[in-house]
DNA sequence: ATGAACATCTGGTCTATACCAGAAAAATCT
DNA sequence: AGATTTTTCTGGTATAGACCAGATGTTCAT
């Protein structure tokens, strides 16, 4: 039977209190980085609680970004976020290095098609205009992070998307070092697709970051349209912006 | 007695067929903007699914940004983002009003302060430098939006932080015009707090989207920096970056 | 050692029911 | 008509069970 009990005034639902401490163990070190959650079963035994509820309190953990769930594996400390400097994206590939960060590439998919209307508007160019078109998967220490679809215009840099099937700096180098270039960005929240959650190892309807570039090269021409889409909790974005008026 | 039918061998959750279905009311405009979506007994018994169920299914709504419910009062359609263009952010308000949005700002609190370790840090002042701080809630057609704390540096705009009680564009062009100058700017997603899910009417634990900026004078100098913490749904920053290499 | 069969564990989904307290509307009393 | 009470409705929290199917680990026969 159901009573909620509350001695001193304060309504603090219960799974509340059970977040609070599967929180403390996580930042006390006690349950490291992808070190496994107990499940819910032995929260709900643990906390004298029923299984629902235990579920809420680890729900909530993956809300908070401090978990994730692998399906009938378990659930898993995240690790920390992955910073995306947006002003210096020539060299995320290899500042990422520097700081130690393993940064992994796999490519899903490529192909070739032809500009839509909503890509020909993005990239000025006419309707049906060749495109080459590459999908990856990007993994930091074996942990999926995030995907990104990425348009360039096929007649300028077809070669370079055969060449990188799991090659981490040589690509960006190449594609951007010879330029001096801006780029319009738009970064906003939104739910994952069934596909993408698939990748990303999440259950789908959860939140992601979506940050999308429009890359100019010096002569003003947009040749590159990259749309990511990033797991929530490691996500962060920097960039040094021109206060204009 | 629970029996997950499936009769062509496809496991679709039944609560998904329900946002599938609640989604193309909105999208065909069934259900305007701020419109009540049916509460989550009137989904049970619609789909005959249990309250959990239905419960589930309106949740899904939410992650994907389509309502937002209104503890004791029921659940509604989300209004549509609020683009926050970073590299003018000098006439985001006034900006906003000319594209026909009706920005309204609350002050929560003012107050004066010392710089701790992490402000000074920030701000590149000396430890115990005198701030002054706002709280500002924005609010988009009465809808509450994001909330900003912002810090500046007392000595130079301490009158600016009185004057403005609800005051909309003055604010931002005062401050704001004689400058020419660059931004830092950092955004995650991130939990809410308790206070701040008051504010922006949500429930604990969901996650919204920080938004971090710290302005410079020409000179240099940091002189404010300001916190955003935004509804994620109602959320969307755009940037255009210099890529320097 | 290798591989197949089995049992166990996991998160995901679902039912049916219950109590709580605030919001809102309806009924009632001035 | 206006203020007050009462009823209804709402989302939030919670229980105690259940089935599913994939992942994992163990056992056992080869």
């Amino acid at each position: 039977m159901y009573r909620n009990t509350k001695p001193n005034g304060t309504t603090a639902p219960r799974f509340r209190r059970i977040v609070d401490h599967l929180r403390a163990e996580i930042i006390a070190g006690r349950l490291p980085e992808h070190a496994a959650l107990p499940s819910e079963r032995a929260v709900a035994g643990q906390h004298g609680v029923s299984r629902m509820t235990a579920r809420r309190a680890l729900e909530a953990m993956e809300a908070e970004g401090l978990a994730y769930s692998a399906e009938r594996k378990g659930r898993f400390v995240s690790p920390p976020r992955l910073n995306y400097p947006v002003s210096s994206m020539a060299n995320f590939l290899t500042d990422a290095e520097k700081n130690g960060v393993e940064l992994e590439v796999q490519v899903i998919a490529t192909g070739e098609r032809t500009a839509d209307a909503a890509l020909a508007g993005i990239l000025c160019v006419p309707e049906g205009e060749a495109l080459s078109e590459v999908t990856r998967l990007f993994l930091n220490g074996g942990h999926a992070t995030f995907l990104e679809t990425e348009y360039v215009l096929a007649g300028l840099y077809a070669d370079l998307l055969q060449a990188h099937d799991a090659a981490t700096k040589p690509l960006a180098e190449q594609r951007f070092s010879p330029f001096g270039h801006d780029a319009d960005i738009v970064i906003r929240m939104r739910p994952l697709s069934a596909e993408e959650a698939e990748l990303l190892g999440l259950s789908p309807n959860q939140a992601g970051i979506e940050a999308e570039q429009l890359v100019r090269d010096e002569t003003g021409q947009a040749f590159c349209f990259s749309r990511q889409i990033w797991r929530g909790e490691l996500a962060q974005f920097s960039a040094r912006a021109i206060v204009n008026r």
